[in-house]
DNA sequence: CTCGCTTCTTTGACATGTCAAAGAGAGGTA
DNA sequence: TACCTCTCTTTGACATGTCAAAGAAGCGAG
C-alpha cells in the first residue's frame, strides 16, 4: 500500500489517463454523426465476422466481453430498430440467437469506411510504425492481465 | 474515405481498444469496492487540488472536461452523500461554488493510497520507463489534437 | 420418471450520462 | 431606468449500463 507514484510516473499516468477518456469519446461522436453508437457499431461488426451472421447470445456476449443483461438490453433496442433479429434456439428451447438483418447489414456497410477513417484520423494517422508497434505490445501485455 | 486499414494497424488498433476498455473498467472495479466511481474519486482529487477546496461549477466542470450538467447531476448526488457542499457565488448571483467537505476530504485520502496501489498492478507496474516515456509521448500527442 | 440444482435469457429497479429547456441574473444600450 | 440578449445553473426526459431476481428449461442422481 500507499505505493505513491514518482513524478515521471505520474505524469506519465496522467497523459494516458487523458488519452483514455479523449480518444473514445472523439471516436463516439464521430460515429454517432453517422447514425450508431459505439455499442451499435461493435455488435454489427462482431455479428457480421460471423459466416451466417447469427450468434447465441451467451457465447455472443462472452466474445464480446459484455454482460449477458447488457447484451440482452442492447439487442432488444437494436432489434426494435430493425437491425438486428432474435429466434429462439433449437438445439436449447432456453436459448436466443441474434442474426443481422439485411438492414443491419447495409447500415455497418455505410458506416465502416466512415469510421475507419475516424479511427485513422483520431489515432493511427498520427504514430510511426515503431510507436504503434510499441502500442500494441503494450496493450496486449496489459489487456493480458489477469482480471 | 474508405481508408482500410493494414493487417499490422489493424491487429494494433484491436489491441488499443482493447486497452481502452479493459483499463478503465479494472481501476473502476478496484475503486468501487473503496466505495467511490471513478467519477467520484475524479471530483474529490481535482477539487482537492485548490488550496481552500473550493470551485466555481463552470470553471471546474471546464478544468475536468466536464459538461456543466453533468457536473451539477453529480455534485447534487456527491452533496446528498455528504462529499462536498454548495453555496450561491457572493460575486455572481448565478453561480454555485463547490465546496470539499471534510468527510469528502477524509473518504479521498483513504481511497488515494488503494487506488495508486491499483493504477500501479493494473498498468505502470507492467511497463518499463522506456515504454511509459513513449506511451506518454504518443497519449499527449493524441490527446492534443484538435476536437 | 422426478426432484433438485444449475444455466440461460429476460426483466425491473436503479445509477449515471446526454441533450434541451426553464428560470434567474448579468451587462450593454437607448 | 427599461429592455434585449447572453450566460449560468438546474431540471426533466430519455438513453444506456449494472445488479439482482424471475421464469423457463436442461441435466444428473436416485
Amino acid at each position: 500500500m500507499t505505493e505513491w507514484l514518482t513524478a515521471d510516473e505520474e505524469r506519465s499516468w496522467r497523459a494516458v489517463r487523458r488519452l483514455l477518456t479523449v480518444v473514445p469519446s472523439r471516436l463516439a461522436r464521430d460515429l454517432n454523426q453517422l447514425g450508431l453508437s459505439m455499442a451499435d457499431y461493435e455488435v454489427l461488426s462482431t455479428l457480421s465476422e460471423k459466416p451466417d451472421r447469427r450468434w447465441g447470445l451467451k457465447d455472443f456476449a462472452e466474445k464480446m466481453q459484455w454482460s449477458r443483461s447488457r447484451l440482452s438490453h442492447h439487442a432488444a433496442r437494436m432489434e426494435a430498430r430493425g437491425l438486428i433479429d432474435r429466434e429462439p434456439d433449437p438445439d436449447d428451447a432456453r436459448g436466443s440467437i441474434y442474426h443481422l438483418t439485411d438492414h443491419g447489414f447495409d447500415v455497418l456497410a455505410e458506416a465502416a469506411p466512415g469510421h475507419l477513417d475516424s479511427v485513422r484520423r483520431r489515432l493511427v494517422d498520427h504514430l510511426t510504425p515503431e510507436e504503434l508497434a510499441v502500442l500494441e505490445r503494450v496493450a496486449t501485455r496489459i489487456a493480458d492481465l489477469p482480471d
